[in-house]
DNA sequence: TGTACATCAGTGAACGCGCGTTCACTGATGTAC
DNA sequence: TGTACATCAGTGAACGCGCGTTCACTGATGTAC
């Protein structure tokens, strides 16, 4: 036990006095930079925030902020991308998973769960801004567009959709999408104590689209 | 046909010399602020929105728009009266006409598509604001939860749907809330000459989801 | 109908403030020898 | 290992600008008699 106190301690210790090269203190101070922006956008859209509150949260004085962004707008894309990474690892754990419907569906709706709880900034930051208007709303149009059609072409592997046209396919699979999205904006507006309540409604939703798979006709 | 150029001549004169009242006026400024706004937030959010911004629009000086509006907040909340007002009309017409699915479905998505087009500034500001943060966002938020609610009442009445439990109808009114407003948002992106896609594909996802109905269980 | 007074939507000057951006700078870190 | 120079993240003063809000005002409309 005394044992184990001691490591803890050592690596308390070593890790700040690690030296730290000039490029390193320029990622910490660029990703502070970042995560500062995502806290003040717990509230409200990033076409509110400005560069000096941003830098001020940061620890920074405000002209220091071109070492990093050209401008806002950069910041944003910045922002855009590292939410959609978080986006896209989380269909990557969702898609490990298919057997049943019924196991893919509450699979999902978990990996769903736990990804949203563990990165509420990030999807908070992409349901407000995909409908905000502007750049950043159009980038994450085209990542969730990009999304819907990777998740036609799984669809297209169960037995019951192989014969379904592409363009039905697309029109389950953004069906699906809008579940998810839906249930995201749910988890985030919970009160605590809610989310099994969403998670199982989200289930159902999900259980209840893919019981009119097996009666579709396109016609 | 001259009379009818004559009555339309007699129109057009008589109606700006119709004295109008103080009290008209101030309406009128009033409506042309509330328009200005909705203009001005075609592509931004409503917290970018300046007073001095909407009161140069419309026309004012800034310190005149405090005759009308204590402050930008306030506006704000009128805009949402004004839309969801449009919402509601929109409600109601597809009410009128239930029959069987199908021409429930078709009936509502027409309805859905003509009442877009013709306020297309009402339905981007609720989709945007809705998801936006803040008070405005709440007050979106009780509106369409008041919508769905209705919608649960209405759906009971459905010979299939009578066993349904509470809960379940809210499931069920919510996906079509939520296909609705994705399909909102389709048409308020979509670019000329896409509309029949779009609505056809609305008219899929409607359909999909009330064939599995019949098949729901629960459990 | 005419007069005297009240109301009030809109005006215009002024305020202090936070904004984005420029510029010349500092001093610790990195590199060449 | 030590020295001399280069790099560059972060500093701080300064700028002009649009912001929300205050205040005293104007003059057309409304009202009382």
């Amino acid at each position: 036990m005394s044992n184990a106190v001691d490591t803890r301690t050592l690596d308390f210790v070593s890790e700040p006095l690690t030296p730290v090269s000039r490029q390193e203190r320029k990622l910490r101070t660029r990703q502070t930079l970042l995560d500062t922006a995502l806290e003040l956008l717990a509230d409200r859209p990033f076409a509110t925030l400005s560069l000096r509150e941003v830098a001020k949260g940061a620890g920074i004085v405000p002209t220091a902020f071109y070492r990093h962004f050209a401008s806002m707008e950069d910041l944003g894309v910045a922002l855009v991308e590292e939410a959609t990474r978080t986006l896209r690892g989380m269909i990557r754990s969702a898609r490990t998973d298919p057997d049943t419907y019924q196991g893919m569906i509450s699979a999902s709706v978990t990996t769903l769960h736990q990804f949203v709880r563990a990165n509420e900034d990030h999807f908070r930051f992409l349901t407000r801004e995909r409908y905000a208007g502007g750049s950043l709303a159009e980038a994450i149009g085209v990542e969730l567009r990009l999304f819907s059609g990777d998740l036609a072409i799984d669809l297209a592997r169960f037995p019951k959709l192989r014969e379904w046209s592409t363009e039905d396919l697309h029109m389950l699979a953004d069906l699906i999408v809008s579940v998810m999205l839906t249930t995201i904006v749910e988890l985030l507006e919970a009160r605590p104590g809610e989310d099994e309540k969403i998670t199982g409604t989200a289930e159902k939703r999900l259980r209840l689209v893919l019981l009119g798979v097996p009666h579709w006709k396109s016609a």
